[in-house]
DNA sequence: CATATTTTCGCAGGAAATTGCAATATTATG
DNA sequence: CATAATATTGCAATTTCCTGCGAAAATATG
């Protein structure tokens, strides 16, 4: 077994377990726990890992915001972005807001799928730069390291010379009297021009979003044409289709 | 049996199996372990695969995957770094080209560092969200997933709009009387730009570069302040100091 | 067709990397 | 503080890698 395979197995393990122990690890590769400690130290330097005593934990690029928010509705999440991809279809131009609701979505396209992707998130710009099919626009300016996103001035004026079939919406707050609503000035903004530039806007949303408002507004409830979201949140779509929002 | 046969043999086996043996493959082709490392050798330069001890594993699509990331210690990049590091200072306001070279310095930076690092490639981004005193702005445009940077009209328009203190570029092939080249047109236009919206200009060079040229051309080469090189580049340092530029 | 040049390939031996083990230090925990 | 668990270090056995060399095959050249 040549040791990348072994890297391979670490990292994989450290995803879905979110730990790895010497023991476990040298159990199951048949190696050490010598060598176990020497692929950890390795695996370490190079960032891709923690050692800790007894083991390693994973190394969120972004310390605790993006990554850790990822694994928290994992299964509702990749509900909401299964119902989504049946929106996409071939040659179109869709604009990624940042999230993990849509980094959720990108996860899941598959190879096949060819359109052109404009995003200020850069996780969403790596994973999407894996696919063969689609082309990535990022976004400029100054990145936001605790969403991974850019914004400012550049990004908006990015945007505005922009033209989109679909922009699909991510981390927001739905109130059907305040509309969407974000926490943060600059991204609110950013959000605007998105949804100004799309044709058709799509939000994705758990349901603990909806019903709840933020200081900054992006725009009226009226501009989303689509509402995606779980189980929970379709529970309370009643007032939204009211206003003539398709909600799933 | 020809050498084309083995190749792709064992490019086919790379694929379906996710790694290949010299013992292996020295038993499927009949051939000696030795011709296999030659092979091997081969396809790996021409970026085909990935040699790692005991036989090679595919080229990952997924750009900084651990194993490309593990090769980059190479000690040339990383004396070439160290000697870059002497020129930032907290306050300064850097551009940062892709590669290899500019990569290995970003890993490099102390925590303390104070800066303002604008850059269009992705990975350098991304290492740089990891650290916390950098401020990173990330220039807009098309993603080259080859090489991971951003490119075309939108990048350039953000770095014309910059003043920096020091750009160091990064991939380039250096010649005394042809100037910077690089293999891209769009990248080319990119870098030029950079040049001149920086006060001063570092090149990080590998020696395998210098005295060699490409098709597209970024600048002359006395834009160039410094150039930064390893040992055997230092060799061929004197015609580039007769020029006025430090060579170290 | 004969000869020269280049390319390919296997082999040998020394260099370097990998791995497991044992001895020793360090840390956690009651 | 004592004890057990975990880390580190040095070392040796093994494997793998690299280099130079020569033989054979392929190719070029007159």
């Amino acid at each position: 077994m040549l040791k990348e395979e072994r890297f391979d197995y670490i990292l994989k393990k450290l995803q879905t377990d979110h730990k790895v122990l010497h023991t476990e690890l040298s159990n199951d590769l048949q190696v050490s726990e010598d060598t176990v400690r020497r692929d950890l130290e390795v695996l370490a330097q190079n960032g891709l890992l923690i050692k800790v005593r007894g083991g390693a934990i994973p190394h969120s690029p972004n310390p605790f915001a993006f990554n850790e928010r990822i694994n928290i509705h994992e299964d509702d999440k990749r509900a909401i972005a299964t119902k989504a991809l049946s929106f996409l279809h071939n040659g179109q131009t869709i604009i990624m807001d940042g999230g993990t609701s849509t980094y959720a979505l990108v996860k899941l396209f598959p190879p096949s799928l060819q359109l052109t992707v404009v995003t200020p998130s850069i996780p969403i710009a790596m994973q999407l730069m894996e696919h063969p099919e689609v082309e990535v626009i990022l976004t400029g300016g100054r990145i936001f390291k605790s969403s991974q996103v850019t914004s400012g001035l550049d990004t908006i004026r990015m945007l505005e010379k922009l033209r989109a079939d679909i922009c699909f919406m991510g981390v927001c707050s739905l109130h059907t009297e305040v509309g969407v609503t974000g926490p943060d000035m600059d991204e609110a903004a950013v959000k605007n021009v998105m949804v100004q530039s799309a044709n058709k806007v799509i939000a994705l949303v758990t349901s603990d979003k909806m019903g709840t408002a933020e200081p900054y507004k992006v725009c009226n409830i009226t501009a989303m044409d689509t509402i995606i979201t779980d189980e929970a949140g379709l529970a309370l779509a009643a007032p939204y289709r009211q206003l003539g929002i398709n909600v799933i």
